[in-house]
DNA sequence: TGTACAAGAATTTTCGAAATTTTGCGAGAA
DNA sequence: TTCTCGCAAAATTTCGAAAATTCTTGTACA
C-alpha cells in the first residue's frame, strides 16, 4: 500500500486520503462525484474505486444510493477507537521491544530526534499543526512498533492510528497542547522502549494516547451524536 | 456491511466473498474480469469496485495492471495470523466476559446449542465440512464476543477470522478432526464464558484457534512460499 | 543452442454517457 | 397552516467500448 500509484484511481486513493486525514476534507462532509472528479481531475469510475477502498478503511462512509461522505466523528467512536489503540498498540509494543534489533533502536533514535527537531505549528497559521510535524510524529508512532515481527498486528496498529488522525487535528486547535509537554512525553517512551522497559513504555504509550483524547473529549468540541456539517473544503 | 446488497457491487461482493470463505474460489486463483463478469453477470466496473473493496478486507491481492488474485497462503501468514487472533481474540474475550449481559451469555448458550447439534461434515461429500456447520462454527465465535461493547475490536475480530477462513477450509481435508474432540473444545469455551471465568476461556480460545493451526502447519499442507496455484473454480 | 527483439493477443484500466434512484419543490386537499 | 402527492432536477450507479499496459508467441541473430 506504499507506491502502488501506478493506476490513476491509486493516485485518488493517495489523494484522497491525504486530504481527509489533514483536515482538507472535513468529517462528516459530503464527497459527491462531480465536484470530486473535477477536484482530481478523473473519471467518477476512478473517483469511485477509491472513494470504495476508503470506505474499508473506515475513513469514508457509504449508505447505498445516497453517496459517500467523510466518516463522521463522534464521542462514542473517538473513546471505542482510544480504548481499542491503547489495548493494541500496547500488545504491538511489547513485541516491538521483544523483537526489534538494533537496527530498529535505532531508527527509534533517529525518529524521536527528527520529531523533536521538527516546528511543531505552522509557520502561517500558528492555530494548525504543521505539515512536516504530523508526518514526523506519525512516523514516530508507526517506528515504535516496528520492531514486531508480526506485520498483521502492525497493519492494525496503523489503521486505528489513522482513524485517530481525524480527531488529532481538532485538538490543535483547542489549546490542547498548552497543558502537557508532548516532546516530554515522547521522549519518555522512547527511552523506555529502547531501554527495553515493556511496562513502562505501554504505560506510557497508553497515556499519551488517551490523553489527547480526554482533552478532546473534555473541551466538548465533539458533540455526542454524529457531526453532520458540510462545510466546504478549502483550497 | 450487513444487507447492504441493495447495489449491484454489494450483491458481487458479498457473493465474491462468500465464494472465497467457502473455498470455492482457491487460494492465489486468479480473478480475471472476463470471467467474473460472466460468473456473475455483471459489467467489469462493477466486478472490480467488489474485488477493490476485498482487496482492502486482505481477502483479495491486487498487483496494478497483473489484475486481482484471491489471497495467497502461506506457513508464514498462517502463522502471524494466529498469533495476532490469539491475542487480540483474548483481549476481546475479556471485554465481552465483563461487559456482556444476561441476554449475551443467553445467546452464547444458544450458538454452542446449534453447533453441537449440527452434522459437520457434508452428507453428500464427507471430507468436506458442512455449509450449515460452517456457518454455526462462524456464528459461535462471533457471539462469544459480542459482549463487547467497543465495536471496533469485534470487527477487527471478524475481519482476522475471516482471514482464517481461508486455511480452515483446508483443515477438515487432512483428517485434523479425528486428532481432536471439537465440540468438547467449543462446550468448554462456552463454559468458561458463561462462569465469567476470563482466564481459563482466554487460555481455552487460544488453545482452540492455536490448534488448528498447528495441525495445519505440521500436515505440511502449505508450502512455505506462497501458493500461486491457477485451479479452476468448480461450479 | 540460447538470447534479444518485435508483432500480435489478451488483459487491465479508464472514460463518458445511459439508466436508475433519490432529492427538492410546488400545487392541491384536509 | 400542514400534509401528501407528483413531477422535475440532481446525484448515484451501471454499462460497454476505447485506450493503455502486459503477456505471449514467433523470428532473427549471435
Amino acid at each position: 500500500m506504499t507506491q502502488l500509484a501506478k493506476t490513476r484511481h491509486g493516485q485518488v486513493y493517495l489523494s484522497l486520503r491525504a486530504d481527509i486525514l489533514a483536515g482538507r476534507l472535513h468529517p462528516g462532509e459530503k464527497l459527491p462525484f462531480a465536484t470530486l472528479s473535477e477536484r482530481y481531475g478523473f473519471s467518477v469510475g476512478v473517483i469511485r474505486e477509491a472513494l470504495s477502498r476508503l470506505v474499508e478503511q473506515s475513513l469514508v462512509e457509504n449508505l447505498p444510493q445516497q453517496g459517500f461522505r467523510v466518516a463522521s466523528v463522534s464521542r462514542e467512536t473517538l473513546i471505542h477507537l482510544t480504548q481499542a489503540r491503547c489495548e493494541i498498540e500496547s500488545l504491538t509494543l511489547r513485541h516491538s521491544i521483544a523483537e526489534g534489533d538494533v537496527n530498529w533502536k535505532s531508527a527509534v533514535v533517529a525518529a524521536l530526534f527528527k520529531l523533536n527537531n521538527t516546528q511543531q505549528m505552522d509557520s502561517e497559521d500558528p492555530s494548525l499543526l504543521s505539515e512536516d510535524w504530523v508526518e514526523a510524529h506519525s512516523a514516530f508512532h508507526a517506528v515504535i512498533l516496528a520492531g514486531c515481527a508480526n506485520p498483521r498486528l502492525t497493519d492494525i496498529c496503523g489503521q486505528l492510528r489513522d482513524s485517530a488522525e481525524l480527531y488529532r487535528r481538532w485538538s490543535a486547535r483547542i489549546g490542547e497542547q498548552a497543558k502537557r509537554d508532548i516532546p516530554a512525553e515522547h521522549t519518555a517512551i522512547a527511552n523506555a522502549v529502547t531501554a527495553g522497559d515493556a511496562d513502562l513504555a505501554t504505560r506510557l504509550l497508553s497515556e499519551h494516547i488517551s490523553l489527547t483524547s480526554d482533552l478532546l473529549l473534555e473541551s466538548g468540541f465533539i458533540g455526542s451524536t454524529d457531526e453532520r456539517e458540510n462545510a466546504q473544503a478549502t483550497a
